[in-house]
RNA sequence: GCGGAUGUGGUGAAAUUGGUAGACACGCCAGACUUAGGAUCUGGUGCCGCGAGGCAUGGGGGUUCGAGUCCCUUCAUCCGCACCA
């Protein structure tokens, strides 16, 4: 019986589907048939010219790594995605690309691992990343797609490198200009209208300019390039023999086995970022970037206003130059700290005092700079034996070495005032240093008071006088002095370049005779050589090292070993989708006129003081070079929010296998176990799927609760260690992209971070299915109508015409897919069914739903594609009201609310109200006191 | 320690300029249809209260006729960091 009625089921689906195929919603083949309908008819094709307004839209582009997409990557894609979308039915020619930073550590690790080849990996990985971003049916134009660690792409990323390197920043014109006008001045006039940014004390004249060997002069011009070689310090462990990320050290040891990493000098390249502080600052004037996002890069880059002062030191010719901001606090210096890198350190310090000294540098040897910043309550420092006067009141001060003091920052010396200055306070305090208070009352003893705003005292010719005002003064007698000047600090420093790896952009620079000379331009790009071994080279120095004939070209002349880091093809490379395919040029200049800024830009914080500072300055320096016609890349920047996971556990009784539900762990003793957060649907534990997992489950047992296994549950990062990742492909597969799409949207505000939860996907889904059922019956097939819309229906879609055009274009996607929701109830509550109507709603919701729109769009008789529809206009006339439902308040609590008409004057809607039988009830016989009315909005009686 | 962000129902959230707090969803409850339903449809659902009503946007204070929104203060959580003098 039951057959017999299953399979007259069947058969009348069967019959039904094959005289109406497209009468149910099978995203799955409609998906499908239009992915592959675009490809074929290169809907996404962009070309660089056309008679419609321009708009860019672009994706932080990622690292394929070895884990695939997860959930949280097309968060920002979709937004673009459909904002791409919106602007090309809006009419733009729209610029909407994708593709790989593909240079990186992990790979260069998982290498190193299993023998691997990086290109091999990374070839890989981008295929799986490119499927599963196919799958979400974005509109990239493909064809326009990069690969920063192809040869043809970094070819160009060598060649901006060598733009900087042959370049320098004149301070007078404030822009890079070329090493070549470099000479010529010095030729003509030496070097005292461009002070040397790289070391203040080189000075020399014309003559002497002539006079230096070759070797001497680039030894000079390397001080001035924006690209340049300078000693700096990296970590060093010596038992893995290679330098360490600061996320690699931990508490002084390797995080890879655990040994110790210690300083370590080495020469490497730089990019003098800080000669472009100012502009960086002043840019952010010009773009749209969150405030929060502009306050950070302000804060990076630390804009500070103060002045050098010289100390000298009793019984020695050395002086200490320190910076300060707050020179009025001069007589309130109770002791000096230099950092304990100084180079005064080893000239200032007392026999006495030597041993300790020794003692101390090698503990701060240990410590990692990470460490040094954030442990703050371990106070920590030593005495140098040496004095320092005060140049303004002859007063000796002692000198000490402390970490808290970096030699990076300033002149890596401070002149401490703990009265003024909570960690001089605490510092003074723990070494039972005297403390002068200059602030009188302002200053309690039991802590430092940074104000500005006391009057001065114990301050020799300052006494009386304001802080704000004692600063000029002390400044002015110091420079009259000669012994301090005004001084602008940056507190952003200058931005290493070199990694001792293999997996990056190798530099187009060659030794003759150890002095560094740039690659002809003919000769790039300098390509990175095959290599079997990754291990590091000789004395920390990168892979590359190794490869001997690779190295030295001809005797004497060697090549860079180091690679570029990883923001290097990030830096530019928004300008190569705009010309991917050009030989002769980066970009081409007319196509990069024309396309100009991006004009949206969407990825996450992380990036706030990194790549988006690095692009910033790489492209001023390409505008003042005249390579491209415009200083900010970014005209607008949206920062998506990350994406968390949400984590479940399963809880192991201790020394069993055997397992208990969330709600009695706590009658056991138990270990929490990450558990696949693919086999819990919600919090409950799919049991056969868990002893499927992994072969150490097989056997478990489990305590149950009300039949049901319940996990526990956590919000942590998302990633594949903690199992909580979830791929899109399973979700698109289940429900279709487009409710893939929608339902990412839908998770709320695009900038906010929030943990994944896959439940309320079915809701979207269940919408699609009720927008298809506007369109087609299963049964009936296809109801559409071409009756005329009632002003109701035309309400209904205006309403949503509006709402959805202003909160697309505004980022807004969570509330334009209710707005969506809420016209397709509304349409279905009316029976709509008419093409005028479902015509413009279609168009509407391309961008969110472009397969599904696409497919109805050919159903109700299109032959052309919905991509490029016209997008619907609002027209207010259909949305307007005569009357509007008022809230009526009493002292500022609504009572009860009247429909009155729109168009009643104040005079009218007060007699109304008041005349309300409801109103004089609340007023009770009170007497009025005011009556406040907003036309169209609320009344409000004040009794 | 510094910097940035976020706190609204059981959950995700919504709320131009200060003007009806909780739209739209999820979940839950009840019901309809059905052999069945992880399908579809209808109704209900912030909290307390039988009710009138009262209370509600992390806590406390303030400005205002009126505050989720503005100001002060405080707590909690997340993210970043180079103790930046």
């Amino acid at each position: 019986m039951i057959t017999w009625l299953g399979l007259d089921v069947l058969y009348i689906r069967l019959l039904t589907t094959q005289l109406q195929p497209y009468m149910e919603y099978n995203f799955r083949a409609i998906e499908k048939k239009w992915q592959e309908q675009w490809v074929n008819s290169h809907a996404y094709r962009v070309k660089n010219d056309s008679t419609k307004p321009k708009c860019y839209v672009l994706d932080m582009f990622p690292y394929p790594s070895g884990a695939g997409l997860h959930v949280g990557h097309p968060l920002g894609y979709i937004s673009t995605d459909i904002y791409a979308r919106y602007k090309r039915l809006k009419g733009y020619n729209v610029l909407h690309t994708m593709g790989y930073d593909a240079f990186g550590l992990p790979a260069e690790q998982y290498a190193l691992e299993t023998g691997q080849h990086p290109a091999v990996t990374t070839a890989h990985n981008i295929k799986t990343f490119r499927e599963q971003l196919d799958n979400i049916g974005f509109c990239y134009d493909w064809s326009r797609e990069i690969n920063t660690s192809d040869p043809a792409y970094y070819k160009w990323t060598q060649w901006i490198f060598l733009q900087l390197f042959d370049s320098w920043y004149n301070r007078r014109t404030e822009k890079a200009e070329a090493i070549s006008e470099l000479v010529k001045i010095f030729e003509k006039e030496g070097n005292s209208q461009h002070p040397c940014p790289g070391d203040r004390q080189i000075q020399f004249t014309a003559a002497q300019w002539k006079g230096y060997t070759e070797a001497e002069q680039r030894d000079i011009l390397m001080q001035y390039r924006l690209a340049f070689l300078a000693y700096a310090e990296v970590n060093w462990c010596a038992a893995l023999g290679t330098v360490l990320a600061n996320d690699e050290v931990i508490n002084g040891v390797s995080e890879r086995g655990g040994y110790p990493v210690v300083k370590k000098k080495m020469r490497q390249w730089f990019l003098r970022i800080t000669e472009y502080a100012n502009r960086l600052l002043e840019g952010l004037e010009t773009v749209e970037f969150s405030d929060a996002m502009k306050e950070m890069q302000r804060n990076w880059i630390g804009k500070s206003q103060g002045a050098e002062i010289k100390f000298n030191i009793k019984n020695s010719d050395e002086q200490i130059e320190v910076y300060t901001t707050r020179p009025d606090t001069i007589f309130g210096v109770d002791f000096m700290v230099i950092a304990p890198e100084h180079e005064l350190v080893k000239k200032i310090t007392t026999p006495e005092q030597q041993a300790a000294i020794d003692a101390y540098l090698e503990y701060v040897q240990s410590r990692s700079e990470r460490e040094r910043m954030s442990e703050v309550k371990q106070i920590t420092g030593c005495f140098t034996g040496a004095y320092a006067i005060n140049p303004l009141d002859g007063r000796e001060v002692p000198v000490w070495i402390a970490e808290y003091v970096l030699a990076g920052y300033g002149t890596g010396a401070i002149m401490a005032v703990p009265c003024g200055d909570q960690r001089d306070f605490n510092f003074a305090r723990h070494f039972n240093l005297p403390i002068t208070n200059i602030i009188g009352d302002a200053f309690t003893g039991e802590e430092a008071n940074p104000t500005k705003d006391a009057i001065l005292q114990n301050s020799n010719f300052l006494d009386g006088i304001d802080m704000r005002k004692g600063a000029d003064m002390v400044i002015s007698k110091l420079e009259e002095m000669g012994i301090g000047r005004r001084q602008i600090n940056y507190k952003m420093r200058d931005a290493g370049f070199s990694r001792q790896r293999y997996w990056g952009e190798p530099f187009p620079i060659i030794y003759k005779d150890g002095i560094p000379y740039a690659v002809e331009e003919k000769d790039l790009p300098v390509e990175l050589p095959h290599i079997e071994n990754y291990k590091p080279g000789p004395e920390g120095e990168g892979p590359l090292a190794n490869i001997t004939d690779w190295v030295n070209i001809a005797p004497g002349v060697k090549r860079e070993t180091n690679t570029m880091p990883g923001y290097a093809g990030s830096s530019w490379y928004f300008l190569r989708y705009m010309d991917p395919h050009n030989t002769q040029t980066f970009a081409d200049r007319q196509i990069s006129d024309y396309w100009n800024q991006v004009d949206v830009y969407v990825g996450g914080t992380e990036h706030a003081v990194g790549h988006l500072l690095y692009s910033r300055m790489w492209t001023k320096v390409l505008y003042d070079l005249g390579h491209i016609g415009f200083h900010e890349p970014f005209r607008k920047l949206i920062n998506q929010g990350m994406i968390q996971g949400s984590s479940r556990f399963v809880y192991r009784v201790r020394g069993t296998n055997e397992f208990v539900s969330y709600g009695l762990k706590d009658q056991y003793e138990t270990d929490a176990l990450h558990v696949d957060v693919n086999i819990v649907d919600g919090v409950v534990l799919d049991v056969e799927k868990f002893k499927a997992w992994r072969n150490e489950y097989a056997d478990a047992t489990f305590i149950l609760e009300n039949d049901q296994y319940i996990c526990g549950q956590e919000v942590e990062k998302m990633s594949k260690r903690l199992f909580n990742t979830v791929n899109p492909n399973d979700l698109v597969s289940r429900y279709g992209a487009d409710t893939f799409r929608m339902y990412e949207m839908f998770l709320g505000p695009v900038e906010q971070s929030k943990p994944w939860d896959t439940k309320g996907i079915e809701g979207v889904h269940r919408f699609l299915k009720k927008l298809w059922r506007l369109f087609a019956d299963e049964q009936k097939g296809l109801v559409v109508t071409s009756d005329n819309p009632t002003p109701e229906e035309l309400k209904v879609l205006h309403t949503a015409i509006n709402k959805i055009d202003n909160a697309t274009n505004s980022f807004s996607f969570n509330t334009a897919v209710s707005a969506f929701m809420i016209c397709v109830n509304d349409l279905t509550t009316l029976h709509c069914h008419k093409r005028n109507i479902l015509e413009s709603v279609l168009i509407l919701l391309t961008p969110y739903a472009p397969h599904i729109a696409e497919e109805l769009w050919q159903l109700i008789g299109f032959n052309e594609s919905i991509l490029n529809a016209p997008y619907p206009v609002y027209k207010e006339e259909y949305t307007k009201e005569s009357d509007f439902t008022y809230p009526i308040a009493i002292n500022g609590k609504t009572k009860t609310e009247m429909s009155l008409p729109l168009d009643m004057d104040e005079a009218g809607l007060q007699a109304a109200v008041l005349a309300n039988e409801q109103v004089q009830k609340y007023l009770d016989g009170k007497p009025l006191r005011k009556v406040i009315i907003v036309k169209g909005r609320m009344i409000n009686l004040v009794v």
